[in-house]
DNA sequence: TTGAAAGCGCTAACAC
DNA sequence: GTGTTAGCGCTTTCAA
């Protein structure tokens, strides 16, 4: 590939003339612009970005971190993150975390090392410090560094509350939760600590059972569900994510339990795979694209090194009535 | 960020030195690493990669270019190319094209710029010479460019064939395939054409509906289908890709036309989602993980100069027996 | 309005 | 073994 300088001595011009042309920085006249357009057809010249960047120091590139993209939220955040950042002219850089921490830290580090301008986390599987000491641009989704990162969320307790008043109306006496590892008090496990709290100040059983989601298959899903269903016999409503949902709607049918008779379902997310079970599945639903705007509008900000208007942008949830609830 | 001149004058050495060290090319003294660590630590010092990656004129980045993230089918894909990358040490920057050849044009582009080191598309909204015309690394998922440019594809014919087996094993009469444009002829497209056949061959009546199919969301399948469903009233058999698949399903639930009874369903992808729909789909399935290593190994080959060794993967497909045929 | 030149941080060639 | 230096391709002073 011809470099800016061939470009400019093909044009009889300087590399400098060249360059205020190509960036419209600067004047040129007429004349020179002329030249130079035509020596940079007939060289298929293309400015290399590489060189650019580096001058810049920048990259364009904003860094997505997530447990996992073959999932429905995540594929589906990181659909509209791309979206968005492409509006905005940037790209996007995808990184898978499966739950190794490794990995989280080498896709931070990518940060020190000016290979991305920015990263945006829905994964947190490093000590929060890991994050804190750093000084360029991150924000969180669904993880609260303490208003020193911008937080991106939705309204988890609003999610907690409406999934329990749906089972509380259903008139539920036991009802079990599925969770991922609540160890860390993070946003997203504010539902179930409302969830939990809705109930008991009710009189109904609750059974919180805890998991390490990191790769999401049906066939674990399945096995898991089967284990704790079988072990809990009387529970009459559950709370759970989407594709664990499914997987108990799946077992209840396989067994003979009636959904929503004899047990009642919740799911969280409201992916558009809730809509293919039979019965729907009743479901909270976060507003994806809502979460993947703010994200980018936060990190762009940080990027412009203009002020976040707001360090923690809480996004409402709703109900999805289904039929299993 | 320090910088590598800090380094050395910290540790009283040259700045070659340093890179020496940090690279471990050349000799460096016992003496002279251990100054130079300590100025690293001292300094948090963190190479530029932007520097580097100028000099040696790579990035590490590989362009992953899509229709469409939120997809099962694609999120897959992308979910196994990233972590095959990322074994290599490379990094996967993913593109949503969204049917938008503008966009497939300008992620092309950024291979000239030498922002992305290859290419690994999945997406064919241009012109085969807007490709061919490039000579940096590509490697296509299924499309066929003659042989210049590395294709990677299941076996679709035996994808259409086994799909044709099972309607016609189950009896049917009258079937509609519904499938993207396929005005193109590529090798996802066989699949149409060797089903087509051998109904035919058998006397069986086939119909063929195409439909541009850039976002993929329930909504917009559920409303095609039922369309045609309403409109090819007497029709036995259905052969589509998982998710219009599942709206069919629906769609025969919703008014009461029983599968397999009534209705047989042979789906193509046969991604776990086609696991959770009641019953099971019937449906052919894609290796996605094999898919995905291929046209990883083959992009590296190119990279690294290395001889591709098959121009031409075809990847075997299965059948997955569900309960719909 | 323009060209020459400095320099972004790093690597590698080349003297010492 | 090690320091110096010349670029990599681009943008941006700055003097003309």
């Amino acid at each position: 590939m011809a470099s800016i300088r061939e470009v400019a001595q093909k044009a009889h011009v300087g590399v400098g003339t060249v360059s205020r042309a190509l960036n419209g920085s600067g004047y040129v006249s007429a004349d020179a612009k002329k030249r130079i357009d035509q020596a940079i057809e007939e060289l298929h010249y293309m400015p290399n970005e590489l060189a650019r960047n580096f001058y810049r120091n920048r990259t364009g590139i904003i860094g997505v971190v997530i447990p996992n993209l073959d999932h429905p939220f995540f594929s589906k955040f990181t659909m509209e993150v791309e979206m968005e950042l492409y509006r905005h002219g940037y790209k996007t850089l995808v990184c898978n975390t499966i739950g190794i921490s490794n990995r989280e830290q080498e896709y931070l580090e990518m940060l020190d090392r000016s290979m991305v301008d920015g990263i945006i986390t829905g994964s947190h599987s490093l000590d929060d410090s890991s994050y804190l000491s750093h000084d360029k641009p991150i924000v969180s989704l669904d993880h609260d560094f303490g208003g020193k990162i911008p937080l991106i969320s939705s309204d988890h307790k609003k999610g907690g509350r409406l999934a329990a008043e749906v089972l509380l109306a259903d008139g539920c006496k036991h009802v079990i939760q599925f969770a991922g590892s609540t160890k860390v008090r993070t946003p997203a496990n504010d539902r179930h600590v409302t969830f939990t709290q809705m109930m008991q100040e009710h009189g109904v059983q609750v059974q919180t059972v805890e998991s390490a989601w990191n790769r999401f298959t049906f066939d674990y899903f399945q096995k898991t569900m089967e284990k704790f269903m079988k072990k809990y016999t009387n529970v009459d409503g559950i709370f759970t994510a989407d594709l664990p949902a499914i997987c108990c709607l799946n077992y209840a049918k396989k067994y003979g339990r009636k959904v929503p008779e004899d047990l009642k379902i919740v799911s969280y997310d409201a992916m558009e795979i809730t809509q293919i079970t039979d019965p729907c599945l009743t479901a909270v639903r976060q507003d994806v694209p809502q979460l993947a705007k703010a994200c980018v509008h936060s990190i762009l900000a940080l990027i412009e090194g203009k002020p976040v208007k707001n360090m923690r942008q809480i996004f409402d949830v709703s109900l999805q009535r289904g039929g299993t609830a």
